[in-house]
DNA sequence: TCAATCGGAATGTCCGGACAATCTGACTAC
DNA sequence: GTAGTCAGATTGTCCGGACATTCCGATTGA
């Protein structure tokens, strides 16, 4: 009679330097992600326990935990008190970050281009003020993009940023995602808020994006912070719907 | 001339109990998350070191340690190197989990009614028996629920679940949401794989909804999987856009 | 044959300490 | 007056150990 179905323990070769500046438990739980991704580790199996996998690696327990708490974190793995580690059996991709559309697309092979219409500084509108917490009038800079791709257009993006953040150049917004361009100049992203709805496109909508007229369109809109809790940026995209979803991973905060 | 802005670093009343089953390090950052919510702790504000609240509080510092990082986690303080750890500035409000939209609508005040108009058990199509992880042609339940806000109908729903995992009771998928039901039923929600996008109703779908046809649709697809990566539900929603949006808060994972 | 009990194994929590990296502000030198 | 330098403060990383809690299987008993 076949063994019933056991999930193996799996030995890895791991390795740590402890003379490069990166963290130990970086190092591991890098190796760790890795293993998972390519498959070396394969979903259900268990990682074998921490002591002695601390003691093989010639690292303490607590920094083999730190490791491996960061991939449980991140939906790759479960712990269960009694039992083990193991990899998580389902195919678990990415926890949903703050994606970048043109990261998006140029990941997916789609070559994104990119067509600034506008560029300028204006005053800001009271809606546009209450979400970057400017005062109302002021100025700040309005961009307007039309993203295509494959030559079809997929998306107009209209975004507000406060004044004196970072140089908006007209060149590099054609060539690259506004969120590269902040991180560029130094700003640390830390969350958004989001919301993400659908309604029919005007006609000057419908114009733009190369539909017709009541033609359903989705809409996000969003509000993003730095680590200090500054608004840096409020977005107002339109997405036609026939060539563009939002597709992501979440995770049930425990 | 005035005094430029300081964060000042705030003294509140904590307090663990040591004789509570309750972890320590839980005590404390419910009680730290409170005193946010609360204003108790103003945006901004510094938390004071980490070293003296420990022994203002009799823990050590791994444990505030750990009480800390897991309101970072959650995006309510930020900590910075040889400043210290202060209160997000941003309205924050809950980093994106697995919503229930019946939990969501109650929150709000809405009040929200369901109409069962299918509870059986049905052959699993291709589709959801990819989603699912079943053999094709396999019974799986197929629930279709349409859900009500003040009487006027907001989104229609249609669920497939594996067998044997959950009674499906009519009456009480009528008095609450499927996310209750399935935790009462000791499954642990884990992580879920979602796509939302847009698209024109069809005539059966309009007449649902109370819409036209053609009106513009909001769509969700959802697979769930519970803790052990089992996918536990498969789910495709429609929405009235002029009735609801998704809205949530990204974090950025670091 | 089946159910209750026990023990091993693994993670969960917590401690106290040590040193490194980084930021801020004040001091010093030009 | 301005720029560079230094010291203090604070978090980041890492160690080694201790005991509690939970799960699962094996032994024991009915």
């Amino acid at each position: 009679m076949p063994k019933p179905e056991v999930d193996p323990t799996v030995q890895l070769e791991l390795s740590v330097d402890r003379s490069s500046p990166v963290p130990l438990y970086f190092q591991l739980s890098q190796q760790l992600e890795a293993a998972i991704e390519h498959g070396t580790l394969t979903p259900g199996s268990l990682l074998g326990n921490e002591i002695e996998l601390a003691a093989r690696l010639g690292l303490s327990r607590p920094t083999v935990r730190q490791a491996i708490q960061s991939l449980v974190d991140k939906g790759l793995l479960v712990r269960r008190r009694g039992v083990g580690t193991q990899v998580v059996h389902s195919q678990v991709k990415r926890p949903l970050e703050l994606s970048s559309l043109y990261d998006d697309l140029e990941a997916a092979g789609q070559r994104p281009a990119t067509k600034v219409l506008v560029n300028t500084l204006v005053p800001a509108s009271a809606e546009v003020a209450a979400a970057l917490g400017v005062a109302e009038d002021s100025d700040v800079h309005r961009v307007e993009r039309l993203r295509l791709a494959h030559g079809e257009p997929m998306a107009y993006l209209c975004n507000y940023l406060p004044p004196g953040l970072i140089d908006l150049d007209t060149a590099q917004l054609e060539t690259t995602g506004l969120y590269r361009l902040m991180r560029a100049a130094g700003i640390t992203l830390h969350s958004a808020r989001q919301s993400i709805g659908a309604r029919a496109a005007t006609t000057a909508e419908a114009e733009r994006l190369a539909e017709e007229t009541g033609a359903p369109l989705l809409t996000m809109q969003r509000v993003t912070f730095d680590d200090t809790g500054r608004a840096v940026e409020y977005g107002t995209h339109t997405y036609r719907p026939t060539r563009y979803s939002f597709e992501f991973q979440l995770l049930v905060r425990t």
